[in-house]
DNA sequence: TTGAAAGCGCTAACAG
DNA sequence: CTGTTAGCGCTTTCAA
């Protein structure tokens, strides 16, 4: 009933001994779970700490064994979805596993030296998921040198010889693609994110290699310079729209991009998906918010998050990680914004959406 | 030019003492800017220490000290631009002091107990900015127990007694009811939150006292209920438009809700600002990214970040904090979503958006 | 201005 | 099964 700390500070190790008459590393072991205590004295030990509301101080854990089961995440930005998502599976991951997950994040502007940072990173936590933002290579030649487990998210791109976790983004947009086809779309247009290297570009080449294994002609107008914002987007998607002969369909390089090309396909007194289909690719929560909620290509972020985790904890733990690059499916997500074309189109033998499941729920959430 | 920590670990303190010839006790003055070090010994120190790219413990230094110079946040959610806004305030302050700012995710499903997760906090960062979800009493009760310095950034309501950030949500909304008001709108309809005290209902107080103020007749049917999301703001405002006289304007409690409610207006034929004006609140990023871009109430979200760790660092260091609640003033930010209305409307004397500035740019970013 | 000793809270390694 | 000793890296306190 009185409450166990009430003014010299919070328990600690040598309070739960005292009481519990044992020496300070008998109550060590108890409460960690390892033997060569018997049960008995265990039990009172727990009882004890339970009692006096004890929890071990990770400072000095880490201080003393190296290990303070916490893992870090270097997040390059905290204001989108896509990332929040990740954090989702990854706290939840960690969580189960009896650690804590803490965000640091990058900041461009007059950061520290990456390394440094690194190293500031490894004194309190066990390990690091790096969440990579766009082409920045000397973060992970700092990423290289760290002495640390380190699992690398890559949303984006490709880092060899650290262990990874991606999704499949060439098999993403191609069931986009077939989806469209098979509505009977022939005259589909491509939003592109920025020209580099890497998830977008995948996409692309995807988008390119459907479109000529049906035997469809890839018409270099239909592809639409953006850069993953809704405002690229839109204006993307209005050059597509102003072409003399529009597309039925238009393929989002990402699901913001998605948004803004909804806006230019409204604004042009069009409508989704009567006049036009629109696909996006994510799946990150704001797609289902729109009008109409958006069909898109599910990355599934929280179990790359988990999936991280996980391999992380096996790093720490010792255990070799199998696989360096772990590459998880994405899945097709049916809402509101993609029919059949309005007037008609080829349609391909199978009509009904490959694999697809037509809920709006979160990967596994 | 050789690698300094080459395989033994990372540089400590001892090894920039030897190196340096004097005592760890000397090379820790001299690192710490304590006086007691001659001029030339504290030269020689940090030069040693930055040629071995020495960087102090923080566990180490937390478990002597009770000093870590980390601060952390308290994050109800990750995956909206609002919160996202808020930490790169305080991570831009921190950093500005040689403070390092962590993020702790608040996961609803089988927390552990609040309580215990604000010792784990104390363990490692000297003090604590929280983000405060929506109606939590028994969190905020947790805070009030903790014995550690604590700001509590407040977006939603009040907290007595505890030193608390916030931002003026009346003054905004009147600013933009005034706005409307200003451009010759008379029949304006107001997009709600959640009924509860708080940010919601201070917003939708002033809306019914300027119109009053106005001699404007406060119609039932022009308020209709939401709940933050672009969904919600998306029913809302159909209902409003389906009235049989609809209204010229619409104010959105948040621009999420506004993001919800252009989709609507858009999907009814209609035009913003031509046909009906819109305006939002918060300014989150995502604001000036829709077509049109939206005319809203800037919160100080960068600002009162900073604030929070302005504040936050006087108590650390045993500075009396003045107000223990500081109101941050709003701003209004005109973009394209609000216009006169269609037929004219009687304009009110000045007709200029009161303290405006329309620009697009963050808070001070 | 400098240094030596002690200790923050914990656990590894070695006794008993 | 249990306890003792030593030490993680740092800073405080006290002494020189």
């Amino acid at each position: 009933m009185d409450k166990p700390r009430s003014s010299d500070g919070p328990v600690t190790l040598a309070h739960v001994a005292e009481r519990a008459g044992v020496s300070q590393m008998t109550a060590s072991r108890a409460l960690n779970g390892r033997t060569g205590v018997s049960a008995k004295t265990r039990r009172e030990v727990v009882r004890i700490a339970t009692q006096l509301g004890y929890r071990v101080n990770v400072a000095a854990r880490k201080l003393s064994n190296g290990r303070s089961r916490i893992i870090a995440v270097l997040a390059p930005d905290l204001t989108n979805q896509f990332i929040g998502q990740l954090l989702i599976g990854a706290g939840e991951a960690a969580r189960k596993v009896d650690y804590e997950m803490l965000v640091y994040t990058l900041f461009d502007e007059n950061r520290r030296s990456h390394d440094d940072m690194l190293r500031l990173l490894q004194q309190f936590a066990d390990g690091l998921i790096a969440i990579l933002p766009r082409g920045a290579t000397d973060y992970v030649q700092a990423l290289y040198a760290a002495s640390m487990p380190i699992v690398v998210l890559d949303h984006r791109g490709e880092v060899a010889a650290l262990p990874t976790i991606a999704s499949n983004h060439y098999e993403g947009a191609s069931i986009a693609m077939r989806h469209l086809l098979e509505l009977g779309h022939s005259r589909i247009g491509f939003l592109t994110g920025p020209d580099e290297p890497g998830a977008c570009a995948d996409r692309l080449t995807a988008y390119q290699h459907v479109l000529a294994q049906h035997g469809l002609r890839v018409d270099p107008q239909l592809i639409s310079a953006g850069d993953y914002t809704q405002r690229g987007g839109f204006e993307a998607a209005r050059r597509l729209l102003s072409l003399r002969k529009r597309p039925t369909a238009i393929f989002a390089v990402n699901d913001v991009a998605a948004f803004g090309a909804l806006d230019a396909i409204k604004d042009a007194g069009l409508s989704v998906p009567h006049d036009i289909s629109l696909i996006g690719f994510d799946d990150i929560p704001m797609a289902s918010q729109t009008h109409p909620p958006l069909t898109t290509i599910r990355q599934p972020l929280v179990w790359m998050g988990r999936s991280a985790v996980n391999t992380l904890l096996a790093q720490i733990n010792g255990i070799d990680v199998a696989s360096p690059r772990v590459t998880l499916p994405t899945e097709l997500v049916v809402r509101a914004s993609t029919a059949p074309p309005q007037n008609g189109g080829r349609v391909l033998p199978s009509a009904g959406a490959r694999g697809a499941k037509p809920s709006a729920q979160g990967c596994e959430l």
